[in-house]
DNA sequence: AACTATTCATAATA
DNA sequence: TTATTATGAATAGTT
């Protein structure tokens, strides 16, 4: 419905590209709009542009409710995918104290509480245990990390310290009277076993 | 773009409300398929029907991760009411210490990874802590509990067994030849202190 | 942003 | 339901 037929397909010209985005999406969004008039019904679009800029609508209900309805649907794939990675995002650990101490709280004075309460208990040594070991491996990994770049300083600087030892013996004959200019330490012909780096 | 114009309000009719609502969204998703291919774009349209019946589509990225780029731009509204009851309901305490389990294996082995698994060890330690701590409250009210009806019952009982005495000495002019056949306890005159419920 | 020449979508019909 | 088609609507190219 144009001047010619177009393929379904990119366009290239970055320009037309954005024109036609913006001439459809309206199309688009008008459509969504007539559909949820016509046929009593409720409809969200999400367009996100090849920009990332996010453009939406909703006609009938609003956009969260709309939302909600579909999530209710996937929650098995919610639960999995995509709580996982909202809790991580957004739930700090100061907050799931929160809610444990909240869960505390709505705990009833009967035995299944009592129950549930030593379970939940239970899941935080295990998860207290994990912490803990992942931390403390990760400490030694980062200790032998650090032992390992200062073997290897060490090294260099064994090798930095013989050379300039050489090169003193070799200026020497040469130039005595600026032998004392050139460098304070090696003057003492005993070069230090670490670089003020390492100290 | 029929035989004739339509006025953009309710269709009246169910049947064709029902045939309209099919052939408009399925008009209405094709439309998006060639936005999201000529423009390099991601489209996701969510259709409830008058009946309640969803219907999905989604083009360039899957329906979650638009939907996901929705709620980051909301994430103020959402995080406040919907995520938290979302973990609730949800996510499991197992399911928790999935999370850990992975986030400790996510880790490089630097400082800030040790120094983010110190803080996650020092709230799990409190949040162990609040949970140790208001299960032995529980336990301890629970226990206060039982020995309150405990006590109760123990009077009860008290009560009951000077009754059955006063009983018996009234009985025993009456009836002196079936003494022995009333009852084998309460014939030795010494009541016991516990009722068998209690043992 | 407008303007049209076209193509496309679909309301009525079968 | 599916298919056809006359017609109104959407839009590609142009200004």
């Amino acid at each position: 419905m144009g001047r010619r037929k177009v393929e379904i397909k990119r366009i290239e010209s970055k320009s037309s590209r954005q024109v036609t985005f913006c001439k459809r999406r309206n199309g688009l969004i008008e459509k969504a709009r007539q559909l949820s008039v016509l046929c009593e019904s409720s409809v969200a679009i999400l367009m996100v542009s090849s920009t990332g800029k996010l453009y939406t609508s909703s006609y009938g209900d609003s956009m969260e409710k709309i939302i909600k309805r579909y999530e209710i649907q996937h929650a098995d794939e919610l639960k999995n995918l995509d709580l996982e990675e909202k809790f991580r995002k957004y739930l700090s650990y100061k907050e799931l104290v929160d809610i444990v101490q909240c869960k505390c709280e709505e705990a009833k004075v009967d035995d299944a509480s009592v129950e549930s309460l030593n379970s939940l208990e239970e899941q935080f040594k295990a998860a207290l245990s994990v912490t803990r070991a992942r931390k403390t491996q990760l400490m030694m990994e980062f200790l032998k990390n650090l032992e390992e770049k200062e073997k290897l300083l060490r090294e260099e600087n064994q090798i930095l310290a013989s050379q300039l030892t050489k090169m003193e013996k070799k200026r020497l004959p040469e130039t005595e009277g600026e032998g004392a200019m050139s460098s304070e330490n090696s003057s003492r012909n005993s070069p230090p076993e670490t670089l003020p780096l390492l100290k």
